[in-house]
Parts: structure tokens; C-alpha cells; sequence
DNA sequence: ACTCGATTTCAACGACCGTTGAATGTTAGT
DNA sequence: ACTAACATTCAACGGTCGTTGAAATCGAGT
């Protein structure tokens, strides 16, 4: 592995844990095993290594996810999918990386969440590299709930990635809440629930009028 | 105010813009207008200035969401609440301190999402601070959804938590992807369609056995 | 006027921060 | 062997970090 990568390991792995200003480029070229002055050779700076670990996994993910959403649509040359059909083709790609390179993809999926929800990166970074896949998933979902508004269709996709990146953040919150009847990194027991949880919502939004 | 207060609201605002370790203490105690030693006068530590920011709003919010949970409750004295008014006793609050005191409230629900993402911090101090309230939530939603199973039940309430911490943090995010339809501070679009999504969500894996 | 506790100011500590420039080592093409 | 591009090391810069101790100020009770 190149040396590039080993930095942009360190860099996904502590930034997901402690957050862009929790973690200092000392420590992730100690991680990486690399001399300091490495970073500002292979990166501009701190903050340009930051935005290429997010660009790393972004395109893959939305790649894997748009031949997702075209599989499904091709499986419905008539009608449209269902939404547990779009919903599915939306989540299933990250549960597979979970499932087959778990230690590869967690740290992502971690920092995704953190950048979400933060107010000072989360209205852009989200928007630079998820909106284009996005808006081709909403459309996909205005076809399968016709006559649903704009807003509706939009709220419900702000509520699903809020359920979304909160669960494949992985925090270990709903084992304590649970006692343990529950497991963050069970992907088995998302799969089966969320699409159905949150296809219902959008019906539901859809319906009320 | 005294200075203490002062010292705590311009931590949360800070704390909510750029995280516990986006901020110095010397920037707390610009914005508060006092000696960088005061924070030390008053609190034991930059860390334990953080954990009282986060416990000042959350006594308060776990009495009233409690009150209105309680009211709901005394409004079915016979059979059980329905799902959408529970939620609404847990949502209702906090659209209402919004609408009233906006700016007061605002950054410390920027700051619960958060630490609600957050591997670090998100698993323990979401429970430390919000765990009792939240259990009472969940034994009222059993009721409302008899036969439901644990797991469906801590699962659901999970994908509630998501939606409405990334929705009350108010990002911006959805601004930028419905390019200005939806706004992220409208309480009044947010009212009228998150009980009703995640009830459905509720209901939804409930039903499915 | 005096005291005593609570509050605030001032100056400083060692540690760590992001970043840089110059020197050194490595590797492939000629 | 010589070169040129790439990769890595070393030492250091000014600045900021969290935290502290001692001194000054204030206000209420005597």
C-alpha cells in the first residue's frame, strides 16, 4: 500500500473518531507510520487531506449506488419500483460494504454522520458529493408516489437520511439504550428494518394531503 | 446575567458551531467578554464547562417533554394514546421552544446532533443525559403498539432519533437540496409531517412479523 | 473602618499546533 | 555513471492550546 494511502487511512480512521479539529496531522502521520512533513507533500493541508478522504469513498459509493437504482428500474420496464424497491437500492450498497470490508468502510460511514449533522460543514460537504445521486434517487421516488408535493418528497428524504446516517454511524447508542437487546453493527436486523420503517413514512406523507 | 451564564451560552453557541475541540476556551471567553481564567474559576475544566452546556437545557427539556407525555396520557384515561400523539409529546416540546426562544434553543439542538453522531461521546452522554426520559417514551409506545417486540421497538425509536436530531440541527442541508422549496428552520412543515412519518414507521414494523 | 469571602485580572508555564525549507535518499531512463 | 523526478527526513518558525498561581478588586456583614 502506498504511502498515500496508509495517510488517508489514519486520517479517515481518526477524523471519524474525533472529528476534523479533534485530531492534529501529528497524529495521523504517527498513525500511518510516516514523518510529519509527508502530510504537506502528498496533501496541500490538513484541510485538503480531510476532503480527499471524503472524496475517496464518495464516488465509489455513488457508483455502486446509482447501478443499484438501475437494476431495480430495469427489473420494471413497465411500472415503477416500489419505494422499499428505491429504498433498498438507497441502503443495500452500504450494507454490503459493511457486511464483506466492515473495517474498510465503518470509519467513513462514522465521519459521514459527523459531517451531517453539523451545521458549519454539513449543508455543503453533503451537497458537494451526494446531491447529484440524490436528487436522481427523489426522482425515482416522485414516479413511485404520484402526486406526492415537492416538500413532502424532500422532508421525507431529510427524515431518512437523518434515521440513516445516525444508524450506520454505529455510535453504540441503541445497545446502551437497549441493555444490549440490540446491536449497532447488526446488519441484519437494519436490513430488515429500515427500508420498511421508512417507506412507510413516505407513504404516509405521500397519502396526506 | 451573571457570568457564569454568560460563559455557558457562549460555549454552546461555539461548542454548536465548531465542536468540543473546533473551540479554545480563549474564544469562549472572548465572546463571553471575561478573563480566559474565569472559565477556570468557574468550572473544573474545558471538559466539565461542556458537560454542564449540555446539562443546563436538559433537566428542562426531559420536565417538559415528561409534562407532555403525562398530559397525552391523561387525555386517554381508558385506552392507550394513540403513536402520533406520543411522538408529538416528544417533538412537540421542541418545536415550541423553537418557536418561542429561537435563539436560545437553537445552538444546544445544533450541539445534541452532535454528540448524537458522535462515536466518541454519542453512545455514552446521549445516555446519560436523555436514557430515563427516553425509556418512558418507549414503555408508552409499547402500549400504543401491543405486541410489538423489543427490538422493533429500540430499532424504531433509534431511526426517530436520527430524523430528528439532523432535523433540529437545522444544517441547511435541506435548503441546498430542494434548491430553496424547504426550509430548514420552517417548525411549521416539520409539525405537520415528522409524527406522522415516523408513526407510519412505527406502525409499519410493528405490523410486519 | 475592617474583614472575609467571592469574583476578577494579569502574567506566565510547558506542550502542542499547522506549516515550511533545505537536505537527503531512492528509483528509473539514458 | 549521470540525471531528473519522486519520496522521505530533519529541524525549526511563530502561534495557540489548556491550565495555573498570585495579586488585585469588589461587596456585604460587623
Amino acid at each position: 500500500m502506498t504511502t498515500r494511502d496508509r495517510i488517508l487511512d489514519a486520517a479517515e480512521t481518526l477524523f471519524a473518531q474525533d472529528g476534523y479539529a479533534g485530531v492534529s496531522v501529528r497524529q495521523i502521520m504517527s498513525q500511518a507510520g510516516a514523518d510529519v512533513s509527508l502530510a504537506y507533500y502528498h496533501f496541500k493541508s490538513k484541510r485538503d487531506l480531510f476532503d480527499q478522504v471524503m472524496l475517496r469513498r464518495a464516488e465509489h459509493l455513488n457508483d455502486i449506488r446509482l447501478e443499484a437504482l438501475e437494476a431495480v428500474e430495469k427489473r420494471h420496464p413497465d411500472d415503477a419500483p416500489t419505494v422499499e424497491e428505491i429504498i433498498g437500492a438507497f441502503t443495500n450498497p452500504l450494507l454490503n460494504l459493511l457486511a464483506t470490508d466492515h473495517e474498510e468502510w465503518k470509519h467513513y460511514f462514522r465521519l459521514v454522520a459527523q459531517i451531517n449533522n453539523s451545521p458549519e460543514w454539513g449543508g455543503e460537504l453533503m451537497t458537494r458529493y451526494f446531491d447529484p445521486l440524490v436528487r436522481r434517487f427523489i426522482e425515482a421516488l416522485r414516479k413511485a408516489l404520484p402526486g406526492c408535493s415537492d416538500e413532502d418528497l424532500y422532508w421525507s428524504y431529510h427524515f431518512l437520511s437523518g434515521a440513516l446516517t445516525l444508524t450506520f454511524a454505529e455510535t453504540g447508542r441503541i445497545d446502551n439504550l437497549s441493555g444490549g437487546a440490540c446491536c449497532s453493527s447488526d446488519m441484519a436486523s437494519i436490513n430488515e428494518r429500515m427500508p420498511t420503517f421508512l417507506a412507510a413514512g413516505f407513504r404516509a406523507l405521500a397519502a396526506c394531503k
